[in-house]
DNA sequence: ACAAAAGTGTTGAGGTTACACCCATGG
DNA sequence: CCATGGGTGTAACCTCAACACTTTTGT
């Protein structure tokens, strides 16, 4: 969707007042990182509308698949953000001035949206993202040196921050971070880079392992001194 | 709100498509029971609307004062519910066939929702639910025995039946079903009510002190034969 | 041979289970 | 004094934290 049909465009197909933000999570280089597009001087998280005719979940699997381009992206609802003055008026009026584009204060994107927030774990390296239709840049960040980020966009993604914590100790996610086939040291090293904490290596191997939901590989053959690890796969 | 008002309103103070649905649970005589609307030979969930000027937790808080005129009611984020075929088209143009009203199928009413379901935890003995404006009747259904239940509001009760299941494990959350001051034999059935299984009396109780949350009362006068239980109340 | 990495074993502390026991109260 | 309900104690069991030990590999 070009920047003419953008201008012209009221948002007749998408639900009004309701948006969608995505926090889109890698893990890369011992750390987590965050997906975000730049508009207007500041870093937004990426999102978009609900078509009329489609269902949440297909709008959020649409949106996930244009920033991703995986085929069957992993995600999960976050939480609503509902306050009555969540509107992006101040962010998109400096964007098209600075496109010296007209700007009406009464533009669709200029009303106050209710949005659902999802958070997506993925594979940094299967990933190819497109910038899209606002946006100026595309990056990923780390969430420990976060940029300046516009209207609330920051609480959403600690949020989503503090969710993974809590989801990971009761809920097997982290798969969608690794690729398909990984070492226990790999799953051990991104664990305590999500909790933030140093875990024991016996027990967490031990644990892991109790769970039986793994399949276990031939080992990996590393370069590294040291004995190699193996490979594992999750069963089914 | 009178019913000419609502033919003639068209929701021009709420945030369209966008609605919000609540399952009202409370514990009676030993049983969790929920509360529920009739209409149009249907059973369904209280709800209401976004105002312009809102924030969705006002407008949660606002729907559920109206219901149960408790000024602080407990309540909790459930679920999004977003099928492309949410909406009440049957139900309302039944209802407002049998009152000989006037009934357009473009009427504000008839647009699909995308529904923010939540459930609040109350009283009921401090409770004076009021008849809404379109619902013939109130009633409080046992979780056993639901009558037949319009739209997908039956989906949405089971899940909120059994987020409390789980939520409860984590969280304490039971408070709220019971009068401030309760026993921990009163404390003890409502737990193995809400997880439908036996917990052993002395485990639970041992338990329960560890947390270090009440304050232990003066005990209760029964009529029963037995020990009298201590009554317990929220610390702070 | 040595250091580093990975896998497994051991021990004790602390929690949980399943009861048993005791006390209070009304009939 | 007995049945009932409520509070507490206890022994067996299980789980888990902390650390030790062993094996594998590159230099």
């Amino acid at each position: 969707m070009g920047i003419e049909k953008v201008l012209e465009y009221q948002g007749r197909d998408f639900l009004p007042n309701l948006s969608i933000d995505l926090v889109i999570i890698g893990y890369q280089e011992g750390a987590l990182k965050c997906l975000l597009l730049n508009i207007a001087d500041k870093w937004v998280l990426p999102g978009g509308h609900i078509k009329i005719e489609e269902s949440v979940d297909t709008a959020v699997q649409r949106i996930l698949k244009e920033r991703t381009a995986l085929e069957k992206p992993h995600f999960k609802f976050l939480s609503v953000f509902g306050d009555s003055n969540r509107n992006f008026l101040a962010e998109f009026k400096a964007f098209f001035e600075e496109r010296g584009l007209p700007w009406q204060k009464d533009h669709w994107l200029a009303q106050r949206f209710v949005t659902l927030a999802y958070y997506s774990l993925v594979d940094i390296e299967q990933l190819s993202p497109k910038p899209g239709e606002f946006d100026e840049a595309v990056d990923w960040f780390s969430f420990d040196e976060l940029p300046d980020m516009g209207l609330d966009h920051e609480s959403i993604i600690l949020k989503a921050r503090n969710r993974l914590k809590e989801d990971i100790q009761r809920e097997q996610l982290t798969y969608n971070l690794l690729q398909e086939e990984f070492t226990m040291p790999q799953l051990h090293r991104l664990h305590e880079t999500i909790l933030g904490e140093k875990l024991d290596r016996s027990r967490f191997q031990k644990k892991m392992l109790a769970t039986n939901q793994f399949e276990r590989l031939p080992k990996l053959k590393k370069e590294t001194p040291g004995s190699n690890p193996y490979l594992y796969r999750r069963k089914n």
